[in-house]
DNA sequence: CGCACCCCCTGCCGGC
DNA sequence: TGCCGGCAGGGGGTGC
């Protein structure tokens, strides 16, 4: 689910309501996510001041009073909202972080592929993903092309790996590659420089509107208040497989790609 | 190195 | 109606 326009949308609306305050209790309702909550995570969180709230990748890094990081990331299915002064839990609320407005955080999640982890902040960006923020300057067309060089991997597979580009997950890499006119099989290493001007216009292009949308909201994914996004209703090609392009009205095709299923104009896209 | 194939977990949908 | 397989935005590990 969450890839980098959810999550930034997650953080630019918490933030206002988190920075600053103060953590009082946190519940643990069930420790079993993808890896298990640690025991001393409650004690890691209460009494602490929240001082940032920030995006990294697909992970939430909050920054705690006595420097260390609280990383949230979401997984497929999890959600971190804000809630009122004690609501009922409801199925799935994991973990109920309850700060000093009397408001009440809570991180809930269906599949519990999810990680909640305070770590110190020299390892952030090896728990993140090492790869460069697409939005960020380092994300050049020639930056990209020296990444690819030789390397044998498809387009889409170096989109979404986390160690070359964090955030991009596989709804977007399908939506990029299309706005590229790029089939998300051709090998990255053999894309000419004209060819990453075009992914990196693309993605720019694409995250940027899907922000400003509040994300994508296919069935899971919430804000921090609960509400959804609206990016879906402008993909282009995520999950239209047989339905005509917008472009040029070719029925759409989908195929696995290491793994995933990637959706692509066979006219657009060469 | 790149990928196929496992795992983690729950829910939903379509086919029979 | 009910069961079963397949699939879903995440990532990690193994083995070819």
């Amino acid at each position: 689910m969450p890839e980098l326009p959810e999550i930034e949308t997650i953080v630019r609306g918490l933030a206002p309501h988190l920075v600053g305050r103060a953590v009082c209790t946190v519940r643990v309702r069930e420790p079993r996510l993808r890896e298990r909550i640690a025991p001393d995570f409650a004690r890691a969180l209460v009494g602490r001041e929240i001082h940032s709230l920030a995006r990294a990748g697909k992970t939430v890094v909050a920054g705690l009073d006595d420097g260390l990081r609280w990383l949230v990331h979401l997984g497929m299915t999890g959600r971190l909202t804000l809630q009122g002064a004690d609501v009922a839990p409801r199925p799935h609320d994991h973990v109920e972080i309850g700060l000093d407005d009397g408001r009440c955080l809570v991180y809930n999640d269906v599949r519990r592929f999810g990680r909640l982890v305070v770590v110190a902040p020299d390892a952030v960006a090896a728990e993140v993903g090492l790869g460069l923020e697409p939005l960020g300057e380092d994300a050049r067309p020639d930056v990209l092309a020296a990444r690819a060089r030789r390397r044998r991997l498809s387009v889409k597979a170096f989109l979404m790996d986390q160690r070359l580009l964090v955030g991009i997950g596989n709804i977007y890499a399908s939506e990029i590659l299309f706005h590229a006119g790029l089939r998300p099989w051709r090998r990255a290493g053999r894309l000419s420089l004209a060819e990453w001007q075009r992914v990196v216009a693309a993605t720019r292009h694409v995250l940027e509107d899907a922000i400003a949308c509040g994300g994508s909201t296919i069935s899971d994914y919430r804000d921090g208040f609960e509400g959804f996004g609206s990016y879906q209703l402008r993909h282009a090609v995520y999950g239209r497989a047989g339905e005509p392009c917008v472009r040029c009205a070719t029925r759409l095709r989908s195929r696995v790609i290491v793994g995933r299923s990637s959706f692509y104009c066979p006219t657009c896209q060469r």
